[in-house]
DNA sequence: GTCTATACATGGATAGAC
DNA sequence: GTCTATCCATGTATAGAC
């Protein structure tokens, strides 16, 4: 599993291990709600330990920063599409895909990550990378592979048919939650999911008549 | 015009706004590069003027990180659509809309205001609020509206539609620029818009026979 | 209004006792 | 390994001369 954080993980004892998971559950709760201005101060006394203890488990800021982000990912990832979504017929699986990508909506946790990956992708290009290399490409990937071995559907170009369904469910993200664009323009995330499940079938329906 | 600046505007001698644009400048750049957390040392000193000089313009730094996003709000609608656009047929129309949109990626500026506004918009949800209301929400709207105008489609639900291609196009923005996805999963953004304008006009078309 | 110099607070990181 | 206390750099904001 490739990664990136390098922070020493000092003698695993059982109890050392506690200690270290509070850190990162304290830190999990200040990055996440004051992103990585935070200071370590605050991190320390939400997780309940002097600030030296956090360094004697992690090298430095950048260095938590970097093994929490692992961790969250790790936890999404597994959350994620289970292999028996890839059976369903084509319109439950537009379907539970969305329904699946707009759930997140919910999730303060997923929210706060999002919001902090993009905001340090310019500091920290790697954590961007690493989100895009473990959560986007994979998503992606196994949308396009359905809609390629789906004979209901027929697209001349399935990866950018992908690209399309991804990006409109994950933007409805950014613009109702992250941008808190649910009140200037809501919108139920049902009529999303709907118009997102019409297009594709009807689009797919129609350029496999067109060929 | 609505804003939420509130920072003074000392006399407005000749002079005395030459400076208010040198520093307005130098934060563009420095704010664009570094995010909020930019000094106001560096701020001042890439505008090639003293610090004190800075507060005589601005209240503070937030009233400053306001103005300047206000004002770069202002660039980029005035650099949008035109209304000639609107008279185009529809596979014109949503390839242009599209082509525009995309184009903004060679656009460091734009490239780097989205990802600070994504990036504070937790400290500052004002700001994305803004950001919503004077960007996203009209061009959503001029999209759907022609949608819902134009007889060669016919959707169910125009408004969900216009967010759909809207969210595609930016989130390719945010997954290939923003967050550095360009180089692990590449892909023109021609195949992008062709994919996007197939998927419309085909499910409009198909839409309008089953109605 | 603009400059130089500075006050005051905060934050990252470390020293040293236990 | 964990704690308390501290160093030192940096950052926001202001004071005072011109």
């Amino acid at each position: 599993m490739k990664t990136i954080s390098d922070e020493q993980k000092p003698s695993l004892s059982p109890r050392g291990a506690e200690k270290r998971e509070k850190i990162l559950e304290g830190a999990l709760r200040v990055f996440l709600a004051q992103g990585y201005s935070a200071s370590m101060d605050a991190i320390a006394a939400e997780a309940g330990v002097a600030k030296q203890t956090v360094y004697s488990h992690f090298k430095d800021k950048h260095s938590l920063f970097s093994a929490l982000i692992d961790r969250l990912l790790d936890h999404f990832l597994t959350a994620g599409m289970t292999q028996e979504i890839l059976l369903l017929d084509a319109p439950s699986f537009i379907r539970k895909v969305a329904q699946i990508s707009l759930s997140r909506m919910d999730d303060w946790e997923y929210v706060s990550l999002l919001r902090l990956i993009i905001g340090e992708s310019g500091r920290f290009p790697e954590l961007s990378e690493l989100y895009v290399a473990r959560m986007v490409k994979p998503g992606i990937q196994k949308l396009a592979d359905y809609l390629r071995a789906n004979d209901q559907l027929r697209f001349s170009d399935p990866d950018a048919v992908a690209r399309i369904i991804h990006g409109s469910l994950i933007n409805f993200v950014i613009s109702q939650e992250i941008m808190h664009g649910k009140h200037a323009m809501p919108m139920p995330r049902e009529r999303m999911i709907n118009s997102i499940v019409d297009l594709v079938l009807f689009a797919g329906e129609a350029s496999k008549q067109a060929s």
